[in-house]
RNA sequence: CGCGGGAUGGAGCAGUCUGGAAGCUCGUCGGGCUCAUAACCCGAAGGUCGUAGGUUCAAAUCCUACUCCCGCUACCA
């Protein structure tokens, strides 16, 4: 059965550091997605990848020390890896570092210039010198750079803009055409409202601040913007060419049926690509869905609180299919989902070894203790069998409406609604006390043949969502997964066939103080990883604020000289001040500092220091101060003398 | 009044459009069962449905006001 094509896609990846697992979210939901479909009889083509250029990244590369296409090169195969951990089945993993990616960024962009739809002007906006970062006004904290704190000034740039204006009529009309376009429906509304209604601004395209990212071809100081970049490559990935070449793929695929993002960027999504398209005049993708985030409990996950969960680490332990599980089910939605240690444990305990795992163990178990392992439909049928069946022929239906607007965590829950069902059918039939009555062992055997096409077609559904465990068990049973088309029949498993005689644990019941100790492994590596990366960043977290500039005329107006403290005691009286006798020189100044919590008395002396000698006297607690004394002060308030670096004679002058 | 979403037993959620005895999963407690992974099945306790008004024979659901949370608010990706 061929229902047509179906195209999806992920948001590819940004690399500028290995995703955690709610990063990891959008591959498993897509790939759930795209096996279903595929068994469902389409012809599916599923492209994830990842996002390469941009400030960001060339800045990482910098602070590691290597270059960007080493830093991306890496990081890509870490999400890569992560992808393949998870067993995603996707089609094509695209690298916008691909040169054929990037030989189509630069002709779609000469494309959109020819056209007119690109224009060169020039970005006007609140620019951080010492960032060399333009802000916007909503960006800015406290009217200042939000990055470094520092005053910023108005700055022009030459760059290429995107006449958004445009192509915004049509997009409305599209929109308001199309409510199935863009999911939740909610986003929509914040889309319209915040964007499309007010006013589209024209988009700067292009950026000259760094280099990392595809130069723009005929104008080599400027790079592609990464958005324009990153957004075609639903089209680049399947062979689209702006010239009208476009692959046979390319025609046959796109538009794509579903584009699957983060709830963070539906606007790039459902404004800027949809009208970068319509300029390209390629058709719109048919629906974009932006998904809800899976969150740590307990706020944000940092490497230096060692509680970041990424989801190798927790396929090792929990196991691929465990994971996938947990990330399917507890995604509602539209509202965000919570992962954890014990969330995981919980799940994994109650769904898949308590509800699954035992039903087939103990189903298979029946089958050998009583019939040496054949189940054979003999045909002895009591009313509640119906019910069983009924359920069990009636769950792809279920799955296949829930799967049809995207409640994918809704789907699974009505897989195990099949398997909970064959646990209380158990307890209805009571197979125990059949095995008793030799008169009853043909109903005995009818009731473990119900029991196993059950689960034979439940495995089936599940196979989409958890293809490693829907293999076991049908291993296990000694039968094939089904077509879809199949799964309203009751009846398919091959009467008088046998199943394994040592069936295996599927997943086994958890202790949660194995999980903890996991945890906290886990944990001891990450802080001790965040450790020595985090050295650097620590010392250099004091943020410096600058104050208004000086010249060079008013530096010289303070005059600074070495000075030896040759007596030092304590202001009476006084809890910080200490009085010092200071040879500058031939003369010798009375300088009262307020360092007596810093240091004492008696370690004052001998020391060479740096002195303003310039300074108008001042009375403090009662005596004459001629002086200051220089200190560096660090965030607590702590002090240290500056001193001259060698030993140099008192009444050298500073300059 | 920038826009939008949310507040339901210990936890997480459904129900709200289309008013009519408050439901699901987990946890807790009690019972049953013994094929099975201390699993499975049944039952119970536990809720002023954010607050205050209003409409109605009847409100979690409709209306009004308020409180608290959370997204989005354009050029970082």
């Amino acid at each position: 059965m061929n229902k047509g094509k179906y195209y999806i896609t992920t948001a590819i990846a940004y690399t500028s550091g290995k995703p955690h697992i709610g990063n990891s979210y959008e591959i498993v939901l897509a790939d759930a997605i795209a096996r279903f479909k595929r068994k469902d009889g389409y012809d599916v083509f599923f492209q994830t990848g990842t996002d390469e250029h941009g400030q960001k990244i060339e800045l990482k590369a910098q602070e590691a020390g290597i270059t960007p296409k080493e830093f991306v090169d890496n990081v890509a195969g870490e999400i890569k890896g992560i992808c393949d951990c998870l067993n995603c089945s996707y089609d094509k993993f695209i690298r916008t570092t691909d040169k054929d990616h990037e030989i189509q960024i630069q002709k779609i962009f000469k494309k959109m210039y020819d056209k007119g739809d690109i224009y060169k002007g020039s970005y006007e906006g609140l620019y951080c010198t010492p960032c060399e970062s333009f802000w916007t006004e909503s960006q800015l904290v406290d009217g200042k750079c939000p990055d470094c704190g520092r005053e910023v000034k108005p700055a022009k740039e030459e760059a290429y803009f995107f006449k958004m204006s445009k192509y915004a009529d049509r997009l409305i009309e599209h929109i308001n055409t199309h409510p199935e376009f863009i999911q939740p429906v909610s986003r929509k509304n914040e889309m319209m409202n915040n964007f499309l209604l007010p006013g589209l601004q024209d988009l700067c395209v292009s950026r000259s601040s760094f280099k990392w990212g595809i130069p723009v071809s005929f104008d080599e100081k400027h790079v592609v913007y990464v958005w324009l970049d990153a957004l075609s490559n639903y089209i680049t990935g399947i062979g689209y060419d702006a010239d009208g070449n476009s692959s046979e793929q390319y025609k046959k695929y796109w538009p794509a049926d579903l584009h699957l993002i983060g709830k963070d960027i539906i606007r790039f999504h459902t404004i800027y690509w949809p009208i970068f398209l319509m300029s390209l005049g390629e058709p719109l993708p048919k629906q974009v869905f932006g998904h809800p985030w899976l969150l740590a409990g307990d706020g944000k996950m940092s490497k230096s609180k060692g509680n970041v969960l990424y989801a190798d680490d927790l396929a090792k332990f929990f196991g691929v299919d465990a994971v996938r599980y947990f990330m399917i089910h507890e995604m509602p939605y539209d509202n965000d989902g919570a992962v954890s240690w014990d969330l995981m444990t919980e799940r994994i305990n109650s769904d898949l070894a308590n509800v699954l795992g035992n039903l087939v163990n103990r189903t298979i178990s029946m089958s050998n203790k009583y019939f040496g392992g054949i189940v054979e439909n003999k045909g002895v049928k009591e009313a509640v069998d119906d019910d069983l069946i009924d359920i069990a022929t009636d769950t792809y239906k279920r799955v296949a409406e829930k799967m049809s607007d995207l409640h994918v965590a809704d789907a699974i829950t009505e897989i195990f609604t099949l398997f909970k069902r064959c646990n209380k059918y158990i307890d209805e039939t009571e197979p125990w006390v059949l095995a008793k009555d030799e008169s009853k062992k043909d109903r005995l055997s009818t009731v473990l043949y119900n029991l196993t096409e059950s689960i034979s077609i439940g495995a089936s559904l599940l196979w989409p969502y958890l293809p490693e465990t829907a293999e076991k068990i049908a291993k296990q049973l000694n039968t094939e997964l089904r077509e879809f088309d199949t799964l309203d029949k009751f009846g398919l498993y091959p009467s008088g066939n046998k199943v394994t005689e040592t069936p295996e644990i599927l997943f086994a019941r958890l202790d949660i103080k194995d999980v903890y100790a996991e945890a906290e492994r886990i944990s001891k590596i990450q802080k001790a990883e965040a450790g020595v990366a985090e050295e650097k960043p620590e010392e250099e977290g004091i943020e410096l604020s600058i104050r208004d500039e000086i010249t060079y005329d008013d530096f010289a107006k303070l005059q600074f000289a070495v000075g030896e403290i040759i007596k030092c005691e304590e202001v009476p009286k006084s809890k910080k001040l200490l009085c010092s006798q200071v040879k500058i020189g031939n003369t010798v100044r009375q300088i009262v500092s307020g360092i007596k919590q810093h240091y004492t008395a008696e370690e004052m002396v001998g020391k060479k220091v740096m002195v303003l000698v310039n300074l108008k006297p001042a009375t403090l607690a009662g005596v004459v101060s001629e002086g200051m004394l220089l200190c560096a002060e660090d965030p607590d308030g702590k002090l240290a003398l500056v001193v001259p670096e060698k030993d140099f004679p008192s009444g050298s002058e500073i300059c």
